[in-house]
DNA sequence: TCTGGGGTCCTTCAGCAG
DNA sequence: TCTGCTGCTGAAGGACCC
């Protein structure tokens, strides 16, 4: 392990109801709760504001509504989300090229590998010049951790959180980490940690002292090993800047658990679709359907079938999928579906067939975006997503703050006015139409897309 | 309290081949 | 011919992460 703390891990703080809150400035210093709004969601992010009345990440938003009744609902916008993210990232890439993004608000930086820093000092500066540089182009906060390793720079920037920069000083690790609890460290969560606890290991120092052995007898090899590892604060993973994907699916929970055993049908050949389409976006395809069901009463099973070579077309995923439902029992009920595909590769059987008859011109694939989405209703009922854009021809900008009963409550505000007002409109209005995001600081690069049916539309009030 | 969606990795078991 | 061992692959489930 290196001994200059060049590691760096960005955590962006609260990062989607952060967004909002720089979006929508009504918003600003109250409790924003984004995630699912239906009967059976949950809390992707909590503003900090929302934390007090102990509202966090994956609460069940019934929860979360008895916790904080008066708080800012509002239904994620990943268009918008990504292209912050994506100025977020490619300020991490002037640092190093060595960059790991590991979600749309969180990454490590090798900065040793940038030659941007060498020392405990550089790495300092390099990190304040980031939240600086964050701040500037987002208008958003991010907590920075540095250290030696990705573990430790990854604790480093939970315990900078919010809005703060620690740095782990090579050398001090193992004192740092002793007394932490087991479920600081990155693999151990509600299951690991209760077997620990029973074991009698509570903190970081504790799995240290009960040896490598015991700890492989009590969780395998693999987790064993790596965990023994970790307590003594080794930690060699690389900063890998390029990830393959492995897998790719979709699922979806429903909102009342289907019994009819045709609509489950139907609804795996739409799954199976979705995610063909996701497939060819991404210029894939697979050998492996995995069909995933959860009934009734939580219990998840899958079903899977390999193929003899790797598919993208909707067809065959469509009916592979339809066959392994075949051997699942749904009576009681299912609340969730989902079709994956796995054993990715970057060619098709078809197109190996094609190159082996000379005939390549008859294989050219479709565009995999100009695949058909069938899934709106050609004259769609208009939807008002709480949170999202809309536009009113005498009005001007603003955001969806309710909706529901035929109509819709509009707020009337941009990232760079004071917090506006509020009018309601039927939700027919021929003069309001749904509208992109504004950017977050003026002059900032255009919201991508978080626009009507970027999302589940799932209307309800927004308290 | 009543549990999303999209992933990754690991373990266990069974079947098959040498 | 039968059995045991080993290694591989596929299937299923579980834990974890954001």
């Amino acid at each position: 392990m290196r001994n200059t703390p060049t590691i760096l891990h960005l955590d962006m703080d609260a990062f989607f109801a952060s967004v909002e809150q720089a979006s929508k400035p009504s918003l600003r210093g109250k409790a924003v709760i984004v995630g699912g709004l239906g009967p059976r969601g949950v809390v992707s992010t909590s503003s900090y504001e929302a934390r007090t009345f102990g509202v966090y990440s994956a609460m069940p938003m019934a929860q979360a509504r008895r916790l904080a009744p008066n708080a800012a609902y509002l239904v994620p916008r990943f268009g918008l989300y990504r292209s912050i993210s994506e100025q977020v990232m490619a300020l991490l890439r002037e640092l190093s090229p060595l960059v790991e993004p590991l979600s749309l608000d969180e990454a490590f930086v090798d900065l040793e590998a940038g030659g941007t820093a060498w020392d405990e000092g550089s790495a300092r500066l390099a990190g304040a010049k980031l939240r600086a540089d964050i701040r500037a182009v987002t208008g958003l906060t991010g907590s920075v951790g540095l250290a030696a390793s990705k573990m430790l720079a990854k604790i480093a920037s939970e315990q900078a959180k919010p809005d703060g920069l620690v740095v782990i000083e090579p050398g001090t690790e193992r004192a740092l980490l002793g007394p932490m609890p087991v479920r600081t460290l990155p693999g151990v969560g509600p299951a690991t940690g209760d077997q620990l606890r029973r074991a009698g290991i509570a903190t970081v120092e504790e799995i240290a002292e009960a040896g490598e052995d015991e700890l492989v007898r009590l969780l395998g090899k693999a987790h064993g090993h790596a965990l023994y590892a970790m307590a003594l604060a080794h930690d060699e993973r690389p900063v890998v800047a390029e990830r393959e994907t492995k897998s790719v699916s979709v699922e979806d929970t429903y909102d009342v658990d289907i019994h009819d055993r045709v609509r489950v049908g139907l609804e795996v050949q739409r799954l199976a679709d979705r995610c063909v389409r996701r497939l060819r976006g991404a210029g894939l395809s697979g050998r492996t359907i995995v069909l995933k069901v959860r009934r009734y009463d939580f219990s998840t099973l899958t079903r899977s079938e390999t193929l003899r070579g790797p598919t993208d077309d909707p067809a065959v995923v469509r009916e592979a999928a339809a066959r392994l439902l075949d051997s699942v029992d749904t009576t009681g009920g299912v609340r969730l579906l989902g079709v994956g595909v796995s054993g990715l590769a970057d060619y098709t059987q078809e197109d190996l067939f094609a190159q082996a008859a000379g005939d390549l011109a008859d294989a050219a694939p479709e565009e995999a975006v100009a695949e058909p989405v069938e899934e709106r209703p050609a004259v769609a009922e208009r939807h008002w997503p709480a949170g999202h854009d809309v536009r009113h021809a005498e009005h001007g900008h603003g955001w969806v703050q309710g909706s529901g009963l035929g109509r819709v409550t509009v707020r009337f505000e941009t990232p760079g006015s004071e917090p506006g007002r509020v009018r309601t409109f039927r939700a027919d209005d021929p003069g309001l139409e749904p509208a992109d995001p504004l950017p977050l600081v003026p002059g900032g690069a255009e919201g991508g897309g978080g626009g009507p049916g970027a999302g589940p539309v799932a209307v309800r009030g927004s308290g």
